[in-house]
This record gives structure tokens, C-alpha cells and sequence, in this order.
DNA sequence: ACAGTAAATGAGAATAATTCTCATTTATTT
DNA sequence: AAATAAATGAGAATTATTCTCATTTACTGT
């Protein structure tokens, strides 16, 4: 049986290397952005820093791996495996979890036609936007 | 006359000094938000680079800036200096620029209610929010 | 305006995050 | 299984940011 991790690489044409396949494993593992900390403390020392920059910078090419800065400035990453799972982020300001949620139909539909106004009046040609939801979690609230 | 920045330091009881004044100046001409590193190539060398961190954390301190990181991961800087100027960024990603965005009030409400739906489903409880809007401007275009 | 005191600055050292280098190891191709 | 190309580990280099401390500047009471 052919893990899961390897016929993501191999699906995406990279060779299948260790330090991929951990790395792989713990952001499937983990389900939802991760920030870089968390990531490298579960990896303990099975894979070298600089490899896991470059393991990171090879996901982001292949665009299974999405980025991002938190608003306590920390870098979080993020599987994106599939097209269709337009989703945000909602972060602690106080113990710095970051989670997924996704918005209603309706709301990204009233979203969507805001990007479309902004067009008429804006110098901008908007392609991607990303709601940042700040607060609390319940642990921390 | 007293300058417009010198009455901003006055009113939030902070020293007046000429770095201070000077970050303060730019700020205040750029209207907007700007890079750190056009920040500091504005200011030249009137403003050592370990004082200018300084100064801007003197004016997160008294909260009149707000500090946040750009999709290609720019720090970038911005006054606030009135309460009720609520807005969103929308980023180029061919030169990098940042600019402010009012989104209309008809989308705002729709945003907030949205969010009081959040908090029916959601563990978070939502303070803040900021949506990032990326694209390219119309000289990038 | 002036001396005394506390606060702020400049220059560079220290730290942290990320990227780069290169000799060695590992994966892929033949 | 050998040859070739690619990836890795370890640490050096680079960049961004914070810290240290001797000197300078701003604010206070007179």
C-alpha cells in the first residue's frame, strides 16, 4: 500500500525524499495551517532546518502549500490539496491558534459582488482576497 | 505654528524629538500605508535604523499605527490616527504596492452580520477583522 | 533662560529567521 | 547494479529585528 504522502509527490512529479514524506505527514496529520514552530517541534530533528525551508519552498512550487504571516507576525503554512476549498482564517491573539473556517454561500456571494464593484471605481484587478478574523478562542476567551 | 506631527506627540504625551517627527512626517505625507523599506529610504539617514524600529514601536505603543505583513512578506506601516477610518489593503503582487480600500457600507453590514453568525457556530469570538485584497494595480496590469 | 534628571538616540553587537554553499548521501535512470 | 542527477545536512551567510550602553537631547522646576 502506497502511502498517501508519497502519491502526492509522486502525482506532482518530485522524487520521494524522507524529509517530504515527514513533512507531508505531519501538515496531513494535522489538518489546518500549522504555524513553522509547531511544524518544526513535531518534526523534532528528523529532518535539518535548512531542508525543511527548502521541503516547504518545494511544496509552495508545486502548489500544494499555502503561506502566510499571522497578525503576532508568525509564519503559518497550510496543505492545499484540492482547487475548491476556499476557506479563512480566524487566529488567537492570545495563545496564537490558527483555524480554517469557511464563510456561508450567501456571504461570499455578497463578497463576490463587492470585488466586482471595486472593479468599476479601482485601479486594482483583484484576483485572490482572504478574510483574516481576529479574536479569541474558547480556551482563551 | 506647531506642526501638525510635534501636537500628535504633545497630545499623546510623548517626547518631541526629531526622529520622531521625522518618521511622523513621512507617515503623515504618504497617507496610506507604506513599506519599511520605503519608509526608511524616505527618511534617508536622518533616522538610525535601531531607532527607527524604536520609534515605530513608540507609536504602536500609543496607538496610532498599525503594523501588518504583505503577501510577498513586506512589513508594512500605517498611521490611524482617528478611530472611525475602517478600512481593508489591497495589495499589487507584480511591484508590491499597498493602498487603503473602503469597502461600501451596504458589504460592511453584510461582513458583520456574518460574523454574528460566527459566533453561533464558532469556539472563536471574533474582535477584529481585516480582509486583504490581491491583485495587480493598473501600472502592473 | 538654566541646571539637573530622566528619557531618547546612534552605532554597532546580539539574536532570530531564512537562504545559501558544498561535500556527502539518496533517488532515479539505464 | 552503475552512472547521473537531485536532494540532504551542517553550518556559514544574509537579512530583519532587538538589545546594549555611552552620549545626546528633551523636559522639569526654578
Amino acid at each position: 500500500m502506497v502511502k498517501n504522502s508519497e502519491k502526492i509527490l509522486a502525482d506532482h512529479n518530485v522524487s520521494i525524499t524522507n524529509p517530504r514524506v515527514f513533512v507531508l505527514e505531519v501538515l496531513l496529520e494535522n489538518k489546518g495551517p500549522i504555524t513553522l514552530d509547531e511544524l518544526q517541534s513535531t518534526l523534532k530533528n528528523r529532518v535539518a532546518k535548512s531542508t525543511l525551508y527548502r521541503v516547504l519552498s518545494d511544496l509552495k512550487k508545486i502548489n500544494i502549500l499555502d503561506e502566510f504571516t499571522s497578525p503576532e507576525n508568525q509564519t503559518v503554512v497550510e496543505l492545499s490539496l484540492s482547487e475548491n476549498d476556499h476557506h479563512h482564517h480566524v487566529f488567537c491573539t492570545n495563545c496564537g491558534e490558527v483555524e480554517d473556517i469557511t464563510l456561508s454561500e450567501v456571504f461570499e456571494k455578497q463578497l463576490s459582488d463587492e470585488i466586482t464593484n471595486i472593479h468599476k471605481t479601482s485601479k486594482y484587478r483583484i484576483k485572490e482576497h482572504t478574510l483574516e478574523l481576529i479574536g479569541l478562542c474558547s480556551d482563551c476567551d
